[in-house]
DNA sequence: ACTTTACCTTA
DNA sequence: AAGGTAAAG
């Protein structure tokens, strides 16, 4: 039976990338509710899917390190990824020179595991920076935000590097379509449920399946009501099936999702505000998210308490409920406090109001770095007073 | 254009 | 009530 990957137990099953913690937090990105796929595994140990795959991600102080699992499947897309469980292939290379005659053929094969070795890992590289934005200098966007934004910048002394994930498109829609009038442990719970009894396994590992996202039609199909209902969904059971069975028959499948990534952001929000289950907060959630519209800011009842309480953000302030104006409003208002990149900040306010996180508020690290510097300054400014009174 | 009500569960 | 949406008034 495999386990969950652990860095502890040696780099040798790991790639690497060259990333700060100022530029990705793991912990926050991936607690904070844009996606519900990740689980911490281990300390500071993240594991999930993305991209067919299931990874195990975790970080040290300049390099993100990832893992990821072979998938025995009937193609054989997946299975030729056992690489990993020994030697680097790199070794074995050099050591088969040493052969000589019938050890040709063997050279060649290994040659061309080395080829497909370093396809797929490319391949995952790419995956992860995609997935991740990392071409997006998050530490630059914090200096801008903070230089217009005196709340941004106190909170970002302690949220640093939460990042907007580029993700897929159906999960992402179907995923957002599961949090109307709910909460995060509950939505993780049933997108975990709904990836586990309509989506193709994965792998194992110590006792927990891991399951790829729902394809469209599997989500289309009529018997999904009923077992989503019996799954503990709700009315957002027959949400879930007719917008997928809406996007296969009037709109020809998953290309038209993808499709939205190059409409403008207007044109994505109506179109997805045809499907059922779908309004502004979801909408909104999808273009930011998962179709490349990083000025977008959905305004959930959280988001609108924070333009309140912290930025005395008038906007609809004489409404009972969020009305399509209201969203609109704050969403400007965001929008011409941050700039472009609104949606990426608009997650770092976000994230910051969790209640999950709000333990780093009382002893934040880098705040006990200043306060310690404080204190060895002022101790040395004392030590140099001492010194010159002796004199 | 805006408010109200119902909708499924679970905390 | 919880990170809303749809339908009716």
């Amino acid at each position: 039976m495999f386990k969950h990957a652990l860095l502890s137990a040696g780099t040798n099953a790991w790639r690497s990338l060259a990333c700060s913690r100022s530029e990705l937090r793991l912990d926050l990105t991936l607690g904070c509710g844009q996606s519900f796929r990740w689980r911490e595994t281990g300390d500071g140990h993240w594991t999930g899917v993305m991209g067919g795959r299931v990874w195990t991600l975790t970080q040290t102080d300049d390099t993100l390190w990832y893992h990821t699992y072979s998938i025995p499947s009937a193609t054989g897309e997946g299975d030729c990824r056992k690489r990993r469980a020994g030697a680097p292939i790199l070794e074995s290379k050099s050591s088969g020179k040493k052969v000589k005659g019938g050890m040709e053929v063997k050279e060649e094969e290994e040659e061309e595991l080395l080829a497909v070795r370093t396809d797929l890992d490319r391949k995952e590289e790419v995956l992860l920076r995609d997935y991740f934005q990392l071409d997006v200098k998050l530490g630059d966007l914090y200096r801008e935000w903070g230089a217009a934004d005196p709340h941004f910048k106190h909170i970002a002394n302690i949220f640093t590097g939460v990042r907007m994930l580029r993700q897929d498109p159906t999960e992402c829609l179907f995923s957002f379509i599961c949090t109307s009038n709910n909460h995060i442990s509950r939505i993780q719970g049933m997108v975990e449920r709904l990836c586990q009894s309509l989506g193709t396994l994965l792998c194992h590992l110590d006792q927990t399946s891991y399951h790829d996202f729902p394809s469209l039609s599997a989500l289309a199909d009529s018997s999904v009501e009923a077992c989503l209902r019996d799954l503990g969904f709700g009315y957002r059971a027959k949400f879930l099936q007719q917008s997928a069975r809406q996007i296969l028959d009037s709109h020809g499948g998953p290309l038209w999702l993808q499709g939205l990534r190059t409409a403008s952001y207007l044109q994505a929000r109506d179109a997805l505000r045809t499907l059922p289950g779908v309004g502004p907060k979801v909408a909104d959630c999808v273009c930011l998210m998962s179709l490349d519209k990083a000025c977008v800011v959905p305004v959930d009842t959280h988001v609108w308490q924070i333009a309140k309480r912290d930025y005395s953000c008038i906007a609809g302030s004489g409404k009972k409920s969020l009305t399509d104006k209201v969203h609109q409003e704050i969403g400007d208002f965001f929008r011409q406090l941050w700039g472009p990149y609104a949606g990426w900040a608009h997650s770092v306010l976000f994230c910051a109001d969790l209640k999950k996180f709000q333990k780093l508020k009382e002893m934040p690290s880098l705040k006990q770095e200043e306060v310690n510097s404080d204190i060895k300054a002022e101790v040395e400014g004392k030590k140099t007073k001492i010194i010159k009174t002796l004199r």
